[in-house]
DNA sequence: AAAAGGTTTAAACAATCGTTTGAAAAATCT
DNA sequence: AGATTTTTCAAACGATTGTTTAAACCTTTT
């Protein structure tokens, strides 16, 4: 295995190979001893710096939600600013955070992507409670948007074309490299702006039906 | 835990009850061990019957998927025996076979819908060899047909909305239940056959935008 | 009833798991 | 410089992992 060289420290060093492994296998399959030896530390020094295996997921995962729901929030604030707000501006200003900072990633793309995915799609963890609390304050104020946007529906109907736009975005974010696969490789890779603009148009139209 | 009392002894008994922990809990996360006590049978069992515990979990995920599949083809091929086939027709075609399965399962139709989910979600785990041929066999199928039925949309766009589609069935069959929760309880539970209706439709909007 | 085959069993295998220890090393402060 | 705090380290902890063994058990066949 090759060395993730941290830029300060082990600390560092032990959240970008637990991230790197963290998406190449998910959360539950990598052991402490595979991250600290990619990390190249000691396997006490998770329990030094992160006290647990489950503290340095939490740790991994926060830094990888927290500034995507930030800028979520900071979003929609402006755009309730401006007054009327579309479903497909509703659907941009949710999905879009997550690409900006999938592209900032220390990480490559690739893996960043497939690690996100896990994040929002795998439930054979338990999420932080910090991040709970973070996606409980963004649901709070996007479904009351999204029903504003779309007086002809239900509380029901909206709450479940969220959760299917949830659906797309997990199931493309961990599996965006499949496609090559099933298609014996017709299609090629696409820029992930590309692909995000696919998404969109995708629950944009489901949304709206 | 209580016993999962198999109809013909061991060999079903260790099935259903795996089944029922994968469901639960994924399939990397649960143990030999907690398959044969929830069985009531020995450790040893399990190489018996399966050789290992991928064998196992190799029957378990054949099980589930071989009768939806096998149905896929049949539909497909109703479908093009009536002449011009629909975006509708075709999601429909797709779809249906995996909640009539549901139906059919001796589990609990909560348990089947979530271990479904992961057995089409799941990619921590390598499908069986068996499972992935029939997946290319329904693929070849169906690809062909959408296109035909979709005669503006390229090769890629047809594969991306194929993939989406993916994305809203796995996630909503594995978390189901999660609306609830994020509804603070709002959102009841409603039968299969309603959820069925709304990604159908959420999907076949997507699909065609 | 004896033999054969299929199945179940308790016990142990080596390997790995997350965690802990206490001392050595490094960095920081006085 | 010495004292103090922070960080790293090899080694071992008990628990659990999937797998294997060989004897016991049960059913069927001869």
């Amino acid at each position: 295995m090759a060395k993730i060289e941290g830029k300060c420290g082990t600390r560092v060093a032990l959240m970008e190979a637990a991230a790197t492994l963290f998406a190449e296998k998910g959360f539950e399959v990598v052991s402490v001893r595979e991250i600290t030896t990619l990390a190249r530390a000691n396997v006490a020094s998770v329990k030094y710096h992160f006290g647990s295996r489950e503290g340095l997921i939490d740790a991994v995962v926060a830094r990888m939600a927290t500034p995507v729901n930030d800028e979520r929030l900071r979003r929609i604030e402006e755009l309730e600013g401006l007054g009327v707000v579309t479903v497909t501006e509703l659907i941009t200003a949710f999905f879009e955070p997550l690409f900006s900072q999938i592209q900032n990633s220390p990480l490559s793309e690739k893996l960043f992507t497939k690690l996100m995915g896990r994040v929002v799609g795998d439930r054979s963890y338990e999420l932080p409670e910090e991040v709970m609390g973070q996606f409980r304050e963004v649901a709070s104020r996007y479904v009351p948007a999204f029903m504003e946007a779309c007086p002809g529906l239900s509380a029901d109907d909206v709450f479940w074309r969220i959760h299917f736009c949830f659906g797309v975005l997990a199931n493309t974010l961990t599996h965006r490299d499949i496609l090559k696969k099933i298609s014996d490789g017709k299609i090629a890779d696409e820029k992930l702006s590309v692909t995000l603009k696919r998404i969109i148009d995708f629950c944009d139209a489901g949304f709206r039906q």
